[in-house]
DNA sequence: TGTATATATTCGTTTTAACGTATATATTAA
DNA sequence: TTAATATATACGTTAAAACGAATATATACA
């Protein structure tokens, strides 16, 4: 984890939402990551891939569903930092929002949120 | 606090130099910060700007000398990023040899590190 | 008063980052 | 094979950030 690297990545409102989500709920795929944060889809990939190759986040692919979560192997203080972040912006817009259409997506039939366990 | 402007902040490598050295050491004239960070006066003074801007640092004016610190008035959730933030980056490059240089500056006679109470 | 020193700001330029649109890739299913 | 869907990338443009150099401000002191 390279701390250069991850603060640039950190200084990006879209991001840092991306991040506080999947802090939050464990695991989206990008599909969700778009529709909870009304944003276009290239967009969104771009972004995550910044956090990819930043090592805050990682992601697998299951049929033409690719899903992301933070990096399991991150070291303690990014964990903080992240955790410092959340703490921090949390009960503000637009991430109380986000939180918000997180579930109403979630709870749709329609979502491809992956089962807790595969 | 605005975690927006906090986290942009966060985005240079000069200002993190600053925020580590200040974090370690309490306070820091510009004179001492630009001499020990071996950058030009005004590029130090612009990104004390920024950080005064975004309420991580405030200043305090002694005759011709400005000291700043970290602001004591800063949430636990800002506190707490910039000590992970410092425990990410404390053992590399270049904040190892800014520490060293930081002693060597304070050491020296002509140093105008404030005295510890005024 | 004038000079010297510490710090801040302005200005024009260069670099970097983000953007929208279009397109490419990869998987699934008919 | 073709069509449909999910995701990623490329391209050209726009916007934001950082820069060096010059200058302004403010204090101290002779």
């Amino acid at each position: 984890m390279n701390p250069d690297l991850m603060f640039e990545s950190l200084a990006d409102t879209t991001r840092r939402r991306m991040l506080v989500l999947l802090l939050k709920h464990g695991e989206l795929c990008v599909c969700d990551l778009f529709n909870v944060l009304n944003l276009a889809q290239p967009k969104v990939s771009r972004h995550l891939a910044i956090l990819r190759e930043s090592d805050l986040l990682i992601s697998r692919k299951q049929g033409t569903w690719v899903y992301y979560r933070l990096n399991p192997e991150m070291p303690l203080w990014a964990v903080q930092t992240l955790q410092a972040l959340a703490d921090g912006v949390i009960r503000t817009e637009p991430y109380l929002q986000d939180q918000a259409q997180l579930s109403v997506c979630c709870n749709s039939a329609s979502s491809c949120i992956a089962p807790a366990d595969i």
